[in-house]
Formats: structure tokens, sequence, C-alpha cells
DNA sequence: GTCTATAATCCGATAGAC
DNA sequence: GTCTATCGGATTATAGAC
């Protein structure tokens, strides 16, 4: 890999991050690396190539942040610290949570890759086995792992699709907590009744 | 206003529904109403004056759905009214929905008019005090309305955005079901313990 | 109010020289 | 591998005749 198609990359975001798919184009994109236009399509075959790259590298940050709840020693733990990284994902690198998870059809990419679908669909299975591990291990009730972790998931995603929407005025500091508390709530559903206090 | 504006607010609209943004042009757009391009600026004054005129249009027929749940008698029944009227609104109208709620910047609207968003703050408002009056009937158990309605709306929000964004493959009368089976696992953490059986 | 004609930009992508 | 020059197309929007 040469090092400007690096350098293509990391910039490509960058415009993406700041002007959204419409800022994005070939030329500005050269205009910024002060190369030609044309010197672009030697490290990418067109415009849909890159956009796939970009799409790539927020699936590849995504990963590392989630994956790492496999440290955790217990199946809570597991299930606790994936909850965290999906949360710290979304607001450390809020645009490419919008990638990945608000419409990436909307990035231009009519049909995304084959390869990051496979990798949509092995994430959705990493929550629901610490679902149901986590029902193993007894903490939290029994019932469908699919389901209630689509219940989760939706639950996450629901809250933090509408903060980046902008359509709560706080900031991230007490979005923080308000998930939390809002988890919570959720959880009060979920967990085995034998635990509450 | 002349009939010919109304036309092209209802042809733009199919449009947008057909092709999004991308194929919502004025020049295609005239093309289908059989007139030439420059007399659709007889009728806005540019294209995000059309635009601004589409969520509007969306709006107005949410409302239609949201508010007519007041006609419930009792505050579980408006309560339930509403949750179905939102839930029947994504299904039966779901690029008005993606319009409303999944980034209507993607939309090329800049900024929202302001008018709208004094309608989103309202529309969260009536959910609000759904929740509220809930709580005061005592069947929701007493908390946080804010929290409580935060809550609600973001499992509902999530689970029809990951749906329409197409990351589940199953049909609607099958994600009816599953959001009904989702919205009572929340529940059940929501419901006032007494009233449990 | 609608038309034709056109201005002014922007875009992705390619050919061929070096 | 990078460049200049350019093609072919799209878009919004305006000027002026009717």
């Amino acid at each position: 890999m040469s090092d400007l198609k690096e350098r293509i990359l990391q910039c490509a975001v960058d415009l993406y991050l700041d002007q959204g798919l419409k800022g994005l184009s070939m030329r500005h994109l050269a205009e910024m690396l002060d190369v030609s236009a044309t010197a672009l399509y030697r490290h990418y075959r067109n415009k849909e190539d890159l956009v796939h790259s970009i799409i790539g590298e927020a699936a590849k940050v995504f990963g590392n942040y989630l994956f790492a709840a496999l440290a955790g020693k217990t199946a809570k733990e597991r299930f606790d610290l994936a909850a965290t990284a999906y949360l710290n994902f979304a607001l450390e690198h809020s645009k490419y949570y919008e990638v990945i998870f608000m419409g990436p059809q909307q990035l231009g990419a009519e049909c995304l890759p084959e390869e990051l679908q496979d990798k949509s669909r092995a994430t959705f299975q990493f929550l629901v086995d610490r679902v149901q591990e986590c029902m193993e291990a007894g903490c939290l009730r029994k019932d469908e792992p699919f389901g209630v972790a689509m219940t989760i998931w939706a639950h996450s995603h629901g809250l933090i699709a509408i903060f980046l929407a902008g359509k709560w005025p706080i900031e991230e500091p007490n979005f923080r907590i308000l998930f939390g508390e809002s988890q919570k709530r959720l959880m009060h559903g979920l967990e085995d009744p034998k635990l509450r206090s």
C-alpha cells in the first residue's frame, strides 16, 4: 500500500466527517491532497471503491471496540463491557457510527459488499452470544436470546440515533448518564426476578 | 394555491419516495409533470423551498396519526393508541418516517425551519404527557416521566430504524409481531409491580 | 404562467503525454 | 504514477419572448 493511498483514505474520511457525502468529491479530495484528480484513480478504481474503503475502515474500528469486551472474565462482565464499548464507539466515532448503523445506503453505496453484510450479521450474533451466556449464568431472565438481544440493541441504537440526530439539547456527559439510567430501566424488566432486592 | 402547485408537491413526494433525494431533481420533476423546469420556479422559490414543503407534508401526516390517539377514553388506552399509531405511521409511510426521524439533513435541508423543530419538541411532549397520565392512573410505575418517555421512544425508534435500514431479513407482518413482543419485554420493567399477575 | 434557450457550476471518468 | 486536457453528463437557476 503506497503512502498516497493511505493519505487518500484518511483525507476522504475527514472530508466525509466534515461535509458528508455531498462534500466528498474526487475533485475536492484531490485539491486537498495537492494532487491532480486523476491520481486518485491509480489507487481506487472509482468513487464507489473509495466509499467502500471508508465503510471498511469504520467497521474495522468498530470491531476493535466491540471484541475487546471478550477480555471480561465473567458473562456479565463481558456483557457490560460490550454495552460500554458500543456506547463509546458511538460517541467517540459518531460519524463512523452513522456510516455503519444509520443508513449506509445514503452514503451512495447502492449495495454493500458481501463481506460487510457478513460482518454485520456476525456483530449481532456477538450480542446474541453475550445474552445467551448471561442467561445461562443466571444474570438475565431466561427468554429467547435472539429477541432479547434485539430489544437491547434497539434500545441502545434508538437512544444513540436520536442523540446523534441532535434531537436532544444535551451534551455528551449528560447523555452518558441518561443512557445509563435508561438502560437500567430496561434491565429491570430483563433481569432474573430472583435477583431483585 | 394553484392546482399545479399541489401537483408538484404530490409528484415531488412520490419521486422522493421512489428514488430518494438523488432522484428528486427539478428537471426530472418537470418532465414527469409534463411542464418545463422553469414552471416549477413560479410555485417554489427554489429546490430547498420544495424540500421544506415535503418535510412539512410528512409532519402533517405524522400529526394526523399521532393525535388521533387522544380519542382514547382512558390514559392507558391513549398510551396504547399512540404507540400503535407511531408504528403504523412508520410502516405505512416509511419514507416520511425517515424524513422526520432518520436524519432530515440527508434530505439536503441544511437547517430545518424553526417551525418543524417546535413541532418535534411538541411531539415528544405529547409522549411525556401520555406517560405522565399513565403514572397518575397507576398503570405505569411512578418515575420521571421525561426519562421513561425517552426510554420508550428510543426502544420504538431503534426497532423501526433497524428494520427500515433493512438490517433484519424479515417482512412487515413478522416485524409487527416482533415489535409487540419487544415492547412487552420493555413494559415488564415499566409496569407497576402491583399490576403483575 | 408557461415556454425556449442558456448561463454557470459541478460531477465522475478517460486518453495520452511524460 | 502523475500530469494536462477533455469528454459527457448532471444539476440549479435565470433571462426574455409569448
